[in-house]
RNA sequence: UGACCCGUGGUGUAAUUGGCAACACGUCUGUUUUUGGUACAGAAGAGUCCCGGUUCGAGCCCAGGCGGGUCAACCA
């Protein structure tokens, strides 16, 4: 017996090693980097995050944590036309959220600007870069095919003293943009792209975030990453698959710095893709801006702060990273993977609570007017320490009108005319009377109670087959419910070639339900806040909540096997 | 007619120095249940892209195919 436990224990805590891993502990074998592990996590703040980047944080931060390391927080912002102090904000509260800590290892590359203009001079000074003054199209020509060499520019033996004054004019604002560009001397004829004199510098007469106007030189992403890393003294630099082609080069601006054994190294992954979304930034942007969604953080979203607002839990994100493993394969993650993760850890947490989404009055007529009592109600069933609340209970209630049916089929267990059913923690009733409008339509069940059956049993024994939630129209507060579906019907929305993914887009991505009736013990909930509504799902206080206006986001829906076998017919 | 990377149930990941292909999600059964939830028990589902080779023995090593991805932005 002590012995399964511990093996069950066992297996949770050692998780299989992957292949990062693998090769990082291989390096401290090896004694590299002084045995340093030190990761960094570095977003362009161009954008909100989503989750295919908390699978990124997890991992580098996870290596941080696993290999006793550290793990930088680092702003890739060396293209000013792109860059807002906004996303540089909203990625700290991302990261911060996801339980992250980056300490005092916050940098951003513009602090490097300096540095890598210095190394640029250098490297010209080397005879290892030099300024090309053709256009965009000119120099795309002579770049060749992956296929076919390229060819060399005329431009390119210059002399240093040439280039060392051309570059510098290039800063001082003498040029437009596009007229001139800084690049390294490396091989036209590479059969990898990246190593045909790949552009190092190029003038943008933009307003930095952070620099201001005191650049009109900008250094590329190949000749600010690497170096950042080496100046940051990071061992491990872990990015996703499609820079594999650029690896060669982050090493040969590396061997151009290098002076000890210290050498970072970088290290691809395959990202995230999830089925029934898309996950590029460029992709995520046009959404918000064409007003598909409502904003970033719309629950909706695949970014981390939409994910927040719909009620995911930060544990949920953290466990589903973990499960997903990381490997060179470019796969399709299903959701319902996410959703295990969140569904697990909310059953775990959440309060639980009754709340009617679509209400239907049932009167219990032999129940006294004017009369209430409060009955006891369990807060989790899977944590005892949550305790008990106080539920209101009177002569008028709602309950779902999903559970009421007037000529039932053979399997559905709830209510109908002449049936017993419980309320659940409050009494056993039957259905004696259904009344209907003058369109047939049902607006109110005549129902009566045995008072020997209250808190939800009964003293003679006798079984029923279905337990409903209800809550007291007098008691209960009126909420907005938000109920949320896929935003694609697709698989892979941007998996076809040509078909714009947002051909794929779910019209019933959003249903609002404005008048939902929930017990008023949600009354002080506050934003984000989550609860499990019994027999429906798990629901969060959205932010557009007021105190007067309750607003709920259904997080996710509970197994429903009723539902289920209902659709296969 | 290039370079680099990747092919294991429906999906995602495992499988010490080659040794009965395992786990999770999903699916389906059943048991318990004051949530048609949870929990628990069980089942189906791959013979590891293909063809050879080495070996007593290959998912793993070797050769050749096939399939998929990335790379020709003054983006990251």
């Amino acid at each position: 017996m002590a012995d399964k436990n511990n093996n069950s224990e066992n297996s949770e805590i050692q998780k299989k090693a992957n292949f990062i891993d693998l090769q990082i502990e291989e390096d401290l074998n090896q004694g590299k980097n002084e045995s340093r592990v030190h990761t960094r996590f570095p977003p362009e703040p161009n954008g909100y995050l989503h989750i295919g980047h908390a699978k990124s944080i997890c991992l580098n931060f996870g290596i941080g944590e696993k290999f006793g390391g550290k793990t930088n927080l680092r702003f890739d912002d060396t293209n000013p036309s792109k860059e807002e102090t906004e996303y540089v904000e909203s990625i700290m509260e991302d990261v911060r959220w996801l339980g992250f800590d980056w300490e005092e290892h916050l940098y951003y590359t513009s602090d490097y600007f300096g540095k890598l203009h210095e190394f640029a001079i250098q490297l010209i000074k080397d005879d290892k870069a030099y300024v090309d003054d053709q256009d965009a199209e000119t120099i795309a020509s002579q770049k060749g095919t992956p296929t076919r060499s390229g060819v060399e520019s005329p431009f390119r033996n210059r002399s240093v003293d040439e280039n060392l004054d051309l570059f510098s004019r290039m800063n001082t604002g003498e040029f437009d943009e596009g007229t001139h560009v800084l690049r390294a001397k490396i091989d036209m004829a590479s059969p990898n792209m990246h190593m045909r004199d790949p552009f190092i510098y190029r003038i943008i007469k933009a307003h930095h975030h952070r620099t201001g106007d005191k650049w009109c030189v900008y250094p590329m992403y190949d000749f600010a990453h690497g170096q950042s890393d080496y100046w940051e003294g990071i061992t491990h630099s872990i990015c996703t698959l499609e820079f594999e082609v650029h690896r060669p080069l982050y090493d040969w601006f590396v061997d151009q710095l290098q002076e000890t054994d210290y050498r970072p190294r970088q290290i691809e992954f395959a990202r995230l893709n999830l089925t029934y979304t898309v996950m590029s930034k460029r992709k995520l942007l046009e959404l918000v801006k064409d007003g598909h969604v409502n904003g970033w953080d719309d629950p909706r979203m695949p970014t981390i702060s939409g994910l927040r607002r719909r009620g995911y839990t930060p544990e949920s994100i953290r466990n589903f990273s973990d499960k997903i493993g990381v490997t060179k394969v470019n796969g399709m993650i299903d959701v319902s993977l996410l959703e295990f993760s969140l569904k697990n850890h909310l059953n775990k947490t959440a309060q639980r609570v009754m709340g009617v989404l679509n209400p239907l009055k049932v009167v219990i007529t032999n129940y006294p007017e004017n009369q209430s009592e409060e009955l006891d109600a369990v807060n989790n069933p899977e944590d005892a320490e949550m305790g008990k609340r106080k539920v209101p209970f009177s002569r008028e209630l709602y309950i779902e009108r999903d559970d009421f049916m007037e000529d039932p089929p053979r399997k559905f267990f709830r209510l109908g005319p002449g049936r017993e059913v419980r309320l659940r923690y409050a009494y056993y009733i039957t259905c004696n009377d259904v009344i209907k409008d003058a369109n047939g339509k049902i607006i109110e069940l005549h129902c009566t109670y045995d008072p020997a059956t209250k808190g939800g049993s009964s003293p003679d024994g006798r079984k029923v087959k279905a337990t409903l939630h209800w809550v007291s129209v007098e008691h209960a507060v009126k909420s907005e419910v938000r109920l949320y579906d896929r935003l694609f019907n697709d698989e892979n929305p941007d998996g076809h070639k040509d078909i714009d993914f947002k051909e794929f887009m779910n019209p019933d991505s959003l249903q609002v339900l404005p008048e939902c009736y929930i017990e008023p013990f949600v009354k002080d909930a506050n934003p984000l806040d989550n609860f499990q509504f019994e027999r429906l799902g798990y629901f969060n206080v959205d932010s557009d909540s007021t105190n007067k206006n309750l607003v709920f986001n259904r997080t996710v829906p509970l197994r429903d096997s009723w539902a289920k076998a209902q659709k296969k017919k």
